[in-house]
RNA sequence: GCACAGGUGGGUGAGUGGUUAAAGCCGGCAGACUGUAAAUCUGCUCCUCCUAGCGGGGUACGAAGGUUCGAAUCCUUCCCUGUGCA
């Protein structure tokens, strides 16, 4: 009853594999592009699809805002609202109850929340999340945890590690006993393009490790969350503003209590030189804002380093953006329409840039999983980031 | 020619005797962004000196002169712009 997850081949620590999902497969190590509102911000689902996303992610804590839960659910579920044929993860809503910490008190029931859209108060529990997830329908949902800030005293990071845990349990509790309901019933079937009918659509939870950046409490969050049981496990409270160095040590650390023969899952992370580094470590499953964000901000990621756009240098650049770079941006504008657009706060510019931004992380993931399957490890350090294949 | 209105830093536009090298906005430049409250946020943007600063000096609010301890701000003359009337 756990989700299918093959893998196909070794080298070092890193693993390439194959995660079959009621929405097509997912080839591991991957990078999810994140959709918090059912939109990848600025790309169109068609576009996406071509840039060969196999799966992408979604937030319960905006849609349940916005539109809301019992709408999606009504309109046949995110895949079909949002046309998404292939696979998608959503989050809990763990994360707000970090980023929105302004807004938001914590017990041990769950999280109240003061929406950031008009202040209206609302509750989350691992109950409601779940069923929320369960309504949204998505293929992997995620635990409702909290998310530790970074820094935290040792004591602070027991404490949130212990309130996830029993949190995951009670998640996977809920999960259990209400994921047969299938919610939103046989008109969801329609107009689903190439998805596999639903009738045997299944979701499944994942478990995530706390411990902020100790790593006894790693291991112990682990050990604890394998006990509980799930299909896939992530990592959360990284990317939380602590030193880089550090993010590596946890992952590294917490990597090796988790079972090999599930899907791992690093939460919110991270920058290309990361990403490639920590599928390397054996990593699964990645996700980040990173690259549609600095995108819309103008900064782009190439095989030659980071790019500013904005900067008066590209002004009369006629070269691509990256010149080892196939996308279909690189393949057609230069450096000083891209600096144009940006300047004039055209949208197109948003959208060409996150275009890029994503095509390079899609590319530099599947150079990694093809190194992987050829039985190379794959090191790169900034500035030699791999090139895409033909 | 006469009558009003007005001339401020790259632009626009506040400021009508001192806390004004002169608000705000735009533009320009640089930086940040990592399970998305982000098409966002931060810093710099007259010259010069000190390694450097909430440090010193110099210029600056059309021009010249004046009043005053002190003027972008008050007075005089001139130049220019807009509008109206001849």
């Amino acid at each position: 009853m756990s989700l299918p997850f093959k893998i196909e081949a070794e080298s070092g620590s890193a693993r390439a594999g194959r995660l079959l999902t009621s929405h097509g497969e997912v080839e591991t190590p991957v990078f999810m592009p994140v959709g918090t509102l059912a939109s990848v911000k600025g790309v169109s689902q068609d576009i996406l699809e071509e840039l060969g996303v196999q799966i992408l992610l979604g937030n319960t804590y905006h849609l349940y805002l916005r539109p809301g839960v019992e709408q999606v659910r009504k309109l046949g579920g995110l895949h079909r609202f949002m046309s998404w044929p292939r696979a998608i993860l959503t989050d809990s809503g763990g994360f707000q109850v970090f980023s929105l910490s302004e807004l938001r008190k914590v017990s041990e029931d769950g999280v109240t929340f003061r929406s950031h859209l008009d202040g209206s108060s609302h509750f989350f529990s691992p109950e409601s999340a779940m069923e929320a997830q369960i309504g949204l329908g998505a293929d992997i949902i995620m635990a409702f945890d909290e998310c530790t800030e970074h820094p935290a005293d040792r004591e602070r990071v027991r404490t949130s590690m212990e309130l996830t845990l029993r949190w995951a349990e009670r998640s996977k509790k809920y999960f259990e006993s209400h994921k047969e309901e299938v919610p939103w019933g046989e008109t969801a079937s329609v107009a689903r393009a190439p998805s596999p009918a639903d009738a045997t659509q299944t979701q499944d939870l994942f478990g995530i490790v706390q411990g902020g950046m100790d790593l006894d409490l790693r291991r112990e969050s682990a050990e604890r969350t394998i006990e509980i049981g799930f299909p896939g496990y992530a990592i959360g409270g990284l990317s939380v503003g602590e030193p880089r160095v550090l993010t590596r040590e946890v992952v590294e650390a917490t990597l090796q209590h988790l079972p090999k023969d599930k899907p791992r899952y690093l939460m919110g992370v991270g920058t290309p030189e990361e990403i490639v580094e920590y599928a390397n470590l054996g990593v699964d499953m990645m996700d980040c804002v990173l690259p549609t964000r600095a995108a819309r901000h103008g900064l782009l990621f190439t095989s030659e380093g980071k790019i500013s756009i904005k900067q008066a240098r590209y002004a009369g650049d006629e070269g691509p953006l990256d010149p080892n770079c196939g996308c279909r941006v690189c393949g057609r504008y230069s450096r000083a329409y891209l600096r144009h657009l940006y300047a004039s706060n055209e949208v197109l510019g948003q959208v060409l840039n996150t275009v890029h931004n994503l095509t390079f992380y899609l590319d530099t993931m599947r150079t990694v999983r093809h190194s992987i399957a050829r039985g190379k490890g794959v090191r790169f350090l900034s500035g030699e980031l791999p090139q895409r294949k033909s």
